[in-house]
DNA sequence: ATAGGCCTGGAC
DNA sequence: GTCCAGGCCTAT
């Protein structure tokens, strides 16, 4: 599930779940997650009450009473879920906050690469990340600048989190059939027209979100929702992409 | 720039 | 069994 709107509709799941909440029990219930978030501080967690839930790209930042913040990465496979103190564990449950109204929230993880950790310093605890997409500050300058010395191909860039915060493999997939860019076209080679074409499909294909079937991603072989030609899968950087090489051009 | 690792489950 | 998975980090 999460990519940006995943993630920002998990925040504010989180956010009327939490906000407000006393935490008056931390469990963890996954070894992987127990390194993270040591015993020290999963007791500092206990007892505080959270101000606010905020998003940065893909990370939620549960702000505490303490001045500390919890930051939580989603990964593969998180997510909320929000039941009652004392119930039984749903499949899956990584962590469980038990809140002071009785409720609670878990962190539901199948594949346990999520992350959780108590920091101090929010700003020096998440790496650099660009500007959300819908930012202002998310411009065809602004990407041009961000990308005019990569030599690599367009869509791993648009994966790496510091030319814009918030795009997964999907909606950089997504992104680059809207705008009409073939993924393979090196970064640094793409003029103004076709930067603001990206700019427009990125936050189109963001908005549409949960609305829309995806016109390309994993539908190799299909034939292209605009011009027909059997949709092609490449591999880049590790991760899948899926294109039409007629329409989307170099 | 790319491969491998983190974890586990699901599709084949 | 094998391969794949919406992310990110570290090492080469």
């Amino acid at each position: 599930m999460p990519e940006l709107p995943e993630v920002e509709f998990a925040r504010g799941v989180l956010r009327r779940a939490i906000a407000g909440r006393t935490i008056v029990r931390v469990r963890v219930l996954h070894p992987s997650l127990a390194a993270r978030l040591p015993a020290a501080a999963r007791r500092r967690l206990t007892g505080r009450t959270v101000r606010a839930v905020e998003r940065r790209g893909k990370y939620q930042l549960v702000s505490l009473d303490d001045g500390r913040t919890m930051v939580v990465h989603f990964r593969m496979s998180g997510d909320w879920s929000v039941g009652r103190a004392g119930e039984r564990d749903e499949p899956y449950a990584r962590a469980v906050f038990d809140l002071d109204d009785g409720s609670r929230v878990s962190l539901i993880d199948p594949r346990a690469l999520a992350t959780l950790a108590l920091v101090d310093d929010v700003a020096r605890a998440l790496p650099p990340l660009g500007p959300e997409p819908g930012d202002r500050a998310f411009t065809p300058q602004a990407l041009a600048a961000s990308l005019r010395r990569r030599r690599g191909a367009i869509k791993p860039a648009l994966l790496d989190q510091r030319v814009v915060a918030g795009l997964g493999n999907i909606y950089a997939v997504e992104a680059l059939w809207v705008a009409r860019i073939d993924p393979r076209v090196p970064a640094c080679r793409l003029g103004p027209a076709r930067l603001a074409r990206l700019v427009v499909a990125a936050r189109a294909v963001l908005a549409a979100a949960g609305r829309e079937r995806w016109k390309v991603y994993d539908r190799e072989g299909e034939p292209c929702a605009r011009c027909g030609h059997a949709v092609r899968r490449i591999v880049q950087a590790g991760r899948s992409t899926y294109f039409c090489s007629h329409c989307q051009r170099r």
